[in-house]
DNA sequence: TCAAATTGGTATAACGATGTATCAGATGTC
DNA sequence: GACATCTGATACATCGTTATACCAATTTGA
């Protein structure tokens, strides 16, 4: 099997020199119609594509994205990916997703990888509890640098994301609205991210109508761990007849551990999701929740990132997109109501 | 803000040669105990890392691993990916994800960027009709590649998957061994892949006991596909008594549609799925499926790969695992028998 | 017709690391 | 004390591109 073409075999193959092969390759120079003609044959006969690490070394241009994100599972990051690579590789960036599943020690390792291959430019989801140190080596690195959904206020980067708080709040107010006045909210995984800023919106709710107390309950962001602790919060406290979720994933494991119990899902217990999945639609009970395109939103995010890398001296910038209330079937007036 | 570190710098800083300091860097080499500690210092302050594309460059050797697959929303893919990644990083190899969303367009363009950017191996599931080139392109370029679920018979890559047809053939057996006598297939995309041999493995199971016919209903893999591929099954033969699905999301999408029209999965309608995702031991009635561990199966695909990169004159081998049949509650002996 | 401008191509120095050859000085041996 | 050996560091060529400076041949202009 023969060695992986090089510049230097399409030009001897063409039988010009390696610049002006060069210059053909990339549409560069002043070269004639013939000379090019008989270059790109070669390299089309030899199967030859540049390499892109010399040429990113010597040009210092680099079109490789990474896309650094918490939960690769996570059907809706599974569409905001979508966006981001549609968009990226319409511009001619290739797309590399890294999952740290949400280690902050796996994503040191990750990043510097990252680093050291000297890529163009990163989205970034940061791992729960990140530390300084890792945003000073992309800082050290001068690593074009997005970050997405989690807002690190200590760090100058662009910013995009969703406006957790207010949308929340919104939510929590339309359970009140209903007539509910036990109202917890469900799921996040730890004290970090957005689940302290939905939590914050939430709660300034809540403190807009003094009769509820907020109640708040911890889970993983998942169907399993959701189910298991609606199981727990209903046993602990069997009189609230609303929830507010983290996330859609938690509020249909929360819907499954309710009907496992004889509860009913928008009867005995209201619940209420974030981020509009998929499977928000098609649950039984469908999902009353929060939606956010995420396709768009990782356009957006994309978008971001170009004009960062095109303009390296512009100020940074935060984007929030709002959520929009989508009312399915486990929300509803609370039973005493409905007795009326 | 300072640029970019590299070893001229730390060299400078520790008053050595950029050569000490390499050899330093990479452990190499003769150095006294003080000049190393005097370099190593320097690298830490300027927060040093070197050049992964100079280096490769120039000694050869890339850690860089791309793991190309066709749809990346699959939660059975997220574990694959997870397992993947733990084993490849402990090894010292950087993993990052490349979704084609089985268009093989789009395939051919991630792959060339790849290629382009020189990377050290490539875990590959084959967007369905890969063309023969884009084989080529890979084999020309001397790409260290291991094939994953989809084999390419006419390709001469290292390949890991599933004992489809064995499997599926055990599912079907089991169904008919209940007592079911019309067992229809639903779901695949298309005429490629697994689902291909997961076919044969049902047509060969039928065809060893005569007096079940074979029925095919073809469906994308996701949920929501499965919901509506299922009622319009179900509408044109509505004789099924139980159906073998093509993987678990479709499964619990034709699940969801059974219920939608009052029929109970595992009593009226028997379904098995295939590939035991996390939502089908929660899933309402669990899931009925032949179940791969993802996360060992990662490990041993990325083991694979490893392999080949370590001793790249080693004949190729092909790996399949065989699959568990774990019975929930969605299949049952047909209601005539329950009568009985 | 001779200088000036244009065309089409090449030689060569980077980019940031690595690895080998080399070398000066310290140590060891008999 | 002469010669071999070892130690610790350095110079330099190299990896596969790109960009610039340059040059010879041709065309243009007055």
């Amino acid at each position: 099997m023969a060695e992986r073409p090089k510049l230097e075999t399409v030009a001897s193959v063409a039988g010009v020199s390696v610049a002006t092969a060069s210059q053909v390759m990339r549409g560069a120079g002043r070269i004639s119609a013939k000379t090019r003609e008989r270059v790109l044959a070669a390299a089309r006969q030899l199967k030859y594509l540049p390499d892109g690490r010399a040429a990113a070394m010597r040009s210092g241009v680099n079109r490789d994205i990474g896309f650094a994100i918490h939960e690769i599972a996570n059907p809706f990051n599974a569409e905001v990916i979508s966006g981001v690579s549609d968009l990226l590789e319409t511009e001619g960036y290739l797309v590399a997703v890294l999952d740290s599943r949400d280690n902050p020690e796996r994503q040191r390792k990750q990043l510097e990888a990252f680093i050291r291959s000297s890529r163009g430019g990163l989205l970034w989801v940061p791992a729960a509890h990140t530390p300084s140190e890792t945003l000073e080596l992309l800082k050290a690195h001068q690593m074009p640098t997005v970050t997405f959904l989690r807002h690190l206020q200590r760090a100058q980067f662009d910013h995009v994301g969703i406006e957790d708080a207010e949308a929340t709040a919104r939510a929590t107010h339309y359970l009140a609205d209903l007539g509910h006045r036990t109202i917890a909210y469900l799921g996040g995984n730890a004290t970090f991210g957005v689940r302290l800023e939905r939590i914050a919106g939430y709660r300034r709710a809540l403190a807009e109508r003094s009769d509820v107390e907020p109640l708040i309950w911890e889970s993983p962001d998942n169907k399993r761990a959701g189910l298991d602790a609606m199981l727990a919060l209903h046993r602990a406290h069997p009189d609230i007849t609303a929830v507010v979720c983290n996330g859609d994933m938690v509020a249909i494991g929360a819907s499954l551990g309710l009907q496992k119990i004889g509860l009913q899902p928008g009867r005995d217990v209201s619940l209420i999701g974030f981020d509009d999945i998929p499977d928000a639609g098609i649950a039984i009970p469908p999902l009353s929740t929060m939606a956010v395109d995420p396709y768009q939103l990782g356009r957006r995010l994309a978008r971001t990132l170009v004009d960062r890398i095109t303009e390296p001296d512009s100020p940074t910038a935060t984007v929030r997109v709002t959520a929009e209330l989508i009312i399915r079937e486990t929300t509803a007036p609370p039973v005493q109501f409905q007795l009326n």
